[in-house]
DNA sequence: GTCTATAAGAGGATAGAC
DNA sequence: GTCTATCCTCTTATAGAC
């Protein structure tokens, strides 16, 4: 009856936060269905039946690891490295390069959008859903006032830049290029987020677009 | 010893291309673990013993739904429909709406980037490494021609904007639009071409952006 | 809760008759 | 080349002792 968790669930916690570390970096790096927990099991260093005291089942140890890099997500999106951004598209835009930079350290868990069983035990995930919608929410807050202030594509539905944020978070072009071995990370996130808010076209920047700007030389 | 294909031989092949259609489809729809030989077998109507007289193994089945992807989008850009824009960017953006019009109709066969087998059995593959080149280089071509004409970003290198366009044809994120039911595809396919080449952010076209526009009223 | 051992089943690939 | 029947491996999940 004591409120102050005891030893022995001391040690329980942090043993599923090693299972949970360790399936995070083999969704990361193999994938859903190459990552056996077999493979899980041995990695943590226990018996795959244990495992299964902790998380019923295969998709259950996916969706805690993604309900983890979502909080993840939101403890940066409170901190003073995101919050302090002056505007509301410079928010949005930390917010892409702090997913990216996870993506590169081999640590952004990706699941297959197509999977069936998986989307079904994730949508019946009440944890995972609760903290999707939140941070979506969350999101959405940024990119509303970041239209209201015109800093955002005036053509695009607040939906469309959701999605297309979240998307870039798991993009294969960071690890195409990664895997090229020729550009450091710095340089490769750097050009996705120029692609992803500047778009592959040139153009002049809005905040740079003065009429008053004197023509030729 | 006759030159042109006997009638036996064209039975094959139209057998062979019933089986990569729906190969194509299948990919498109359910990824590439979660379709079965066996579904493959019953949905074109055969063995699945027969299935291996053609095709050895499950990843020549999809190599070959990749190499039919690939002419047809090489088809379409040798097709008045592209070559006759008038610049290379607009050259570009006329192939990335086709991909996105193809992911949309449910035609677009999308390997997953993490399977190891897959990915092995693919770079031996020596037609489908010949016809991924032949595409690369002629789209170079057009990036680089763009570039030389100031119409792309010009922080980007060639090869970002090359495998960008290869993952914007299988973007996540116009499944989860069609899939929303609210928008139609020609909206979704315009979104996300807008997203792609022009960016999150506001900003003024590289085209419209005048000098001599006068200021205000 | 942890272990060893095993059930249960899916799925890729093949044998061998025709 | 097509079929039926089968093999065999891999993987998820559980039984039951401690």
């Amino acid at each position: 009856m004591n409120a102050r968790p005891s030893f022995r669930a001391q040690v329980l916690q942090a043993r599923e936060d090693a299972i949970v570390d360790t399936v995070n970096r083999l969704l990361a790096d193999k994938g859903f269905e190459a990552m056996t927990v077999d493979l899980v099991a041995a990695e943590v260093g226990i018996a795959k039946a244990s495992l299964y005291k902790h998380f019923s089942s295969k998709e259950q140890l996916a969706a805690a690891a993604m309900v983890r890099v979502l909080d993840r997500a939101m403890a940066f999106m409170a901190s003073p490295a995101c919050a302090t951004e002056p505007s509301p598209i410079e928010r949005l835009k930390a917010v892409a390069r702090w997913t990216m930079e996870v993506q590169l350290a081999g640590q952004m868990p990706s699941l297959p959008a197509q999977n069936s069983t998986l989307r079904t035990a994730l949508v019946a995930d009440k944890v995972y859903m609760e903290r999707l919608m939140q941070l979506s929410e969350q999101l959405g807050e940024w990119i509303e006032a970041a239209q209201a202030q015109g800093q955002l594509h005036p053509a695009l539905p607040a939906e469309v830049v959701l999605y297309t944020l979240f998307a870039r978070a798991c993009d294969p072009v960071l690890g195409v290029l990664k895997a090229g071995g020729s550009y450091s990370d710095e340089q490769i996130v750097g050009w996705c987020l120029a692609s992803c808010f500047e778009g592959l076209a040139a153009h002049v920047p809005a905040a740079r677009a003065k009429p008053a700007v004197p023509r030729g030389r």
